[in-house]
DNA sequence: AAATCTGACAACCGCTGTGCC
DNA sequence: AGGCACAGCGGTTGTCAGATT
């Protein structure tokens, strides 16, 4: 974040106009934050022509102006996004806009309390109230958990479960253009395995590292503890482990869902350690040096 | 037809985190 | 170290159009 633009001026105790938008002040928003940038927000104001104060300026360019923003109404794969990464975040909008390419925290937000939280209580009361709303409703909850599992032996998930099983026979969605098969990848000797974020890491900081040594997964947060989460050409989903001062073998489950996001959780002695996605709709984004999308590190 | 209600969405408000001085 | 200015976030409120009475 810039700190302390000294060119910004802001407007000593200017009557700043409030509420609505006017396609007029929005012209001018535009037009100066496309041509200039926007730089200090508090100096945009003044530099536009407008009577507005720079947060003003700013929440509009974001939600409103911003080249990019998708509106209209949400589908239904967007709704299941938002449900799924609900349950799996909270309240954190903007990270949860994050994974919506061209939706606003705001709107999802919005969204959310006056439908998606209603239709959801709704479904609860409905027909079973105390069973758990999936996160990835369309695709094979054979697999992934969403809670640590009750402690007991030989828990662990077995290696028939492992990224072999990663296929996307599994997406139901036939409407989802895209949908990787690894085992296709690998047939044509590519690199099937993308480097794996875990969300609830990604969110630690901002050193998120990821390693990855030729085929094999690890994942690193921001103390520098790994996790080998794999290796894919053995299929082996079980490996050495390492996180803080634990140390064993730990072992993995992943899949993809319905749409195009790959989720993966990661256990150790019977506990749930990690439970992350990521979003892997373009087959090219595999494939390729990986990239900043959606702002997470492939 | 007018008044009232309701839901969706836009915008505001207050707070927090961060960098600079 | 502390104050300041700013960006960003999430909760809340305001506005308005359509539905209902």
């Amino acid at each position: 974040m810039g700190m302390g633009c000294e060119h910004c001026e802001p407007q000593p105790k200017a009557k700043f106009r409030k509420g609505l938008w006017s396609p007029d002040e929005d012209q001018k928003l535009k037009n100066y934050v496309l041509n200039y940038g926007h730089g200090c927000w508090s100096s945009v104001p003044s530099k536009a022509g407008l009577q507005r104060n720079g947060k003003s300026c700013r929440l509009r360019w974001i939600n409103y102006l911003r080249p990019g923003l998708k509106r209209g109404v949400f589908t239904v794969q967007e709704e299941d996004t938002i449900m799924s990464l609900h349950r799996l975040l909270g309240n954190k909008w903007s990270q949860i806009a994050i994974h919506l390419p061209g939706r606003t925290d705001n709107e999802i937000k919005n969204h959310w309390n006056s439908y998606l939280k209603k239709k959801i209580t709704t479904v609860k009361e409905g027909f079973e109230p105390n069973k758990e709303v999936t996160p990835f409703p369309n695709s094979s909850p054979k697999i992934l958990k969403t809670t640590p599992p009750p402690k007991q032996p030989n828990s662990q998930i077995s290696n028939s479960e492992s990224f072999e099983t990663l296929d996307a026979s599994m997406i139901t969605d036939q409407s989802v253009p895209h949908i990787p098969n690894p085992h296709s990848l690998k047939e044509n000797h590519i690199n099937p395995l993308p480097k794996v974020l875990f969300s609830e890491w990604l969110s630690i900081d901002g050193r998120n590292i990821v390693d990855s040594v030729d085929r094999t997964i690890l994942l690193g947060d921001s103390s520098n503890r790994t996790v080998l989460l794999g290796d894919s050409s053995t299929s082996n989903n079980s490996g050495a482990f390492e996180y803080g001062n634990l140390q064993g073998d730990g072992s993995s489950v992943a899949e993809f869902d319905a749409y195009g996001e790959f989720h993966s959780q990661f256990e150790y002695e019977n506990q749930l350690l990690g439970d992350g996605f990521f979003d892997l709709s373009s087959q090219d984004e595999i494939c390729s040096n990986f990239s900043m999308i959606h702002d997470v590190i492939y």
